[in-house]
DNA sequence: TAATAGAATTAGAATAATTCTAATTTGGTG
DNA sequence: CACCAAATTAGAATTATTCTAATTCTATTA
């Protein structure tokens, strides 16, 4: 793993914020200023690929990157808001139910967060 | 409703394939040729807006819109294929684990297809 | 240590998806 | 019919992401 990689990894997966690319690369600017966009994307990607990191994209906003450890997401259909939430690990329910063994799952939840309902 | 976005709703609703705005540009042209794609993306959105479609976002890939009628999704991490699943409905468990109503959520199993795991 | 090969990085252009703006059209209501 | 609001249009603009080609790094071998 490079240097970038390294660092990379260490944002995200150090993050609770569910970063897009562009955060990421300020944060990693912090570090290795010289840094450029195209690179952030080649890493995540890479990452991605090699399950160290998740990528979580919602509607109409950029592709966000998440640590890997199991969790779901709870996202607020009014403004966007994207939260944490653990509602246990569901895999083997799922597979059973699937019939199928898979990699991984993605539960996300729609809700109207406090201040969206009161519009 | 207006007759674009009574016909969009028709051919998502109708539809099995989790088109994207441009194929359901192009079903639309059929009917009525001098339609405009933004005229497309702002109907969807309405529609979106008004819980009469869904829209499933898949990592690095255009956004899709599907019938609202309840299923989940499998998606290949290889080649990005997505397939409809149906796990029944969780909302009662989700909604009790979670400790607030929801108002939909999203279902998304990551496995490797048969062709991707020869690979 | 020098040469080399492969991978990673860079810069910047290119592409793709989506939204925005402003002008125009349409449809319904008084 | 006249008017207003909403919908549509055209096309520019924006945003996110990928691609290309040149360059630099790193590790390995001669």
């Amino acid at each position: 793993m490079t240097k970038y990689g390294k660092k990379i990894l260490e944002i995200v997966s150090s993050s609770r914020s569910h970063m897009t690319a562009e955060q990421i690369f300020d944060a990693l600017r912090q570090t290795y200023p010289s840094v450029v966009l195209a690179t952030v994307y080649n890493n995540l990607n890479r990452l991605w690929q090699e399950n160290l990191i998740r990528k979580v994209s919602v509607e109409g906003m950029p592709d966000r990157y998440d640590r890997i450890q199991r969790h779901d997401h709870l996202v607020c259909k009014g403004c966007g808001r994207l939260l944490d939430i653990d509602l246990g690990d569901l895999t083997p329910q799922l597979e059973q139910k699937a019939g199928i063994s898979i990699l991984s799952y993605d539960l996300k939840l729609t809700y109207l967060c406090e201040d969206c309902q009161k519009k």
